[in-house]
DNA sequence: CGAAGGCTTGACAGTACTCAACCAGTGTGG
DNA sequence: CCACACTGGTTGAGTACTGTCAAGCCTTCG
């Protein structure tokens, strides 16, 4: 595995992290992050780079502090099927499992907060409130990929497009701590090809749903990547989203 | 919500228990397990019964001891997703959560074993055994899901009959401590139904592709649910798995 | 300038869906 | 006892959505 690496420009203290509030850590008290962040260190990966491959044994864990992650199965022959998108704040690896199930791929620039798996899961097995959060955020996944299921048994494709539109939407708020609604503005983390993957589709019915949610007046689009949402109401009836789907953050 | 109870026949000490050694509370020792002993009550449900709706408040989280049941989702026009199958030892229930994210509903006649919500989230909060196992079965759990993912987005309609039989003979398989191989004989705990919800099919195709199995002599019926798969590494070519899928148990 | 990657669009094909008829087994009631 | 309804399942005919194959555009980069 070659692996870029790269000083971030500012390594933060744990205190002044911007995924403090939701990562791993986020239950830890002072003297418990004073541990997390002894052991730490960053790295960061381009856009398309593979972080991790499925088989590999798994050095370390990890959060996403600044980028997008895809986690993706692929079969003999070729079909690949992505199974988690990661946004910052998210978390990479399984204690207590040897090698790694997925393959991990940075869709865009990323920066990684790692832990050395054995330190981490030695810190753990003293520190209930890393276990609690980690369980607290591995059901919250659990609940994404299920609601994930529906999206590749049942939407159409059209469907599907919109709901990945509204899942970005919905994250890229958060990140900056607002409630989805009303006019979004985003880019989208993933190329045609990642969507297809994602959402269970070819990249030429990706590319075409876009077009056709961009006619009807659903998207906007500059570029290839930036996207505007005018109603992030009207981008959740295209999803077939019952409501509002839920605040996830 | 109209509940069928009835005593089972016999009520097992935990201690006989037939899931003890891989339910929720597998890890716990005998003083733990005599305090679970202390609040577990039994309640069986028939086929076809809705245990919980989705959006219902959850008063109990439970242990499937005998039978399956299956998590559903649904969607406004009635589009349904099955998004989880629970076969004994699986557990029910999120602590922490207040309503039931999905539909559970009995598929065979059911035994479950029950703990009121509060007292179960006390018992967790001292007894680091019940939350430490929970998560391992969450992640397995999710592990699940994501196996799910790419049948859903990438196999063909006869990969995921072939799949879906796989996994059934495998957990039938693990219930009587036998590995899965060779010819294997159990029965479908599904309708041809909600086989379909399951596999993001309809069910006059999953008609179809299981009587195009059994004409290829993929596997054997007798009546519409009993099945014999006279090889099972042949299912598992069927499935589109690479080698035998690993061992779930 | 040419090559390559990412994307769009068109023409056509095929898998799975829809609609419909029919079959088998079971339970009910006249 | 048998007609009848009902549930669960099978099979056929036609359709349509999405996939496949292919051409071509635009931007970036060497």
């Amino acid at each position: 595995m070659t692996i870029h690496e790269a000083l971030p420009t500012t390594v933060p203290q744990c205190g002044a992290c911007p995924i403090r509030h939701r990562a791993v850590c986020a239950r830890c008290e002072a003297d418990e992050l004073a541990a997390l962040d002894a052991l730490k260190f960053y790295r960061s990966f381009e856009a398309g780079q593979t972080l991790i491959w499925a088989g590999d044994r798994m050095e370390f864990v990890a959060s996403v502090v600044s980028g997008v992650a895809t986690l993706t199965q692929v079969m003999e022959d070729g079909r690949t099927q992505t199974v988690g998108l990661l946004f910052p704040s998210d978390f990479v690896g399984r204690p207590g499992r040897e090698r790694a199930p997925y393959n991990v791929i940075a869709t865009t620039d990323l920066l990684m907060c790692c832990f050395r798996k054995k330190p981490f899961e030695e810190l753990m097995a003293r520190t209930p409130a890393i276990g609690q959060r980690l369980l607290e955020m591995t059901l919250d996944e659990l609940d994404a990929a299920r609601e994930w299921m529906l999206l590749l048994g049942r939407k159409t494709a059209r469907e599907k497009i919109a709901s990945l539109l509204a899942i970005v939407a919905r994250r890229d708020a958060a990140l900056h701590l607002r409630a989805p609604q009303g006019k979004m503005v985003f880019d989208l983390p993933l190329t045609r090809e990642a969507m297809a993957d994602y959402l269970g589709l070819t990249l030429e019915t990706v590319s075409r749903q876009i077009s056709a949610l961009k006619r009807d007046g659903v998207i906007e689009l500059e570029g290839k990547r930036h996207v505007t949402v005018p109603d992030y109401n009207r981008l959740l009836e295209e999803a077939g989203d019952d409501t509002d789907g839920g605040f996830v953050g």
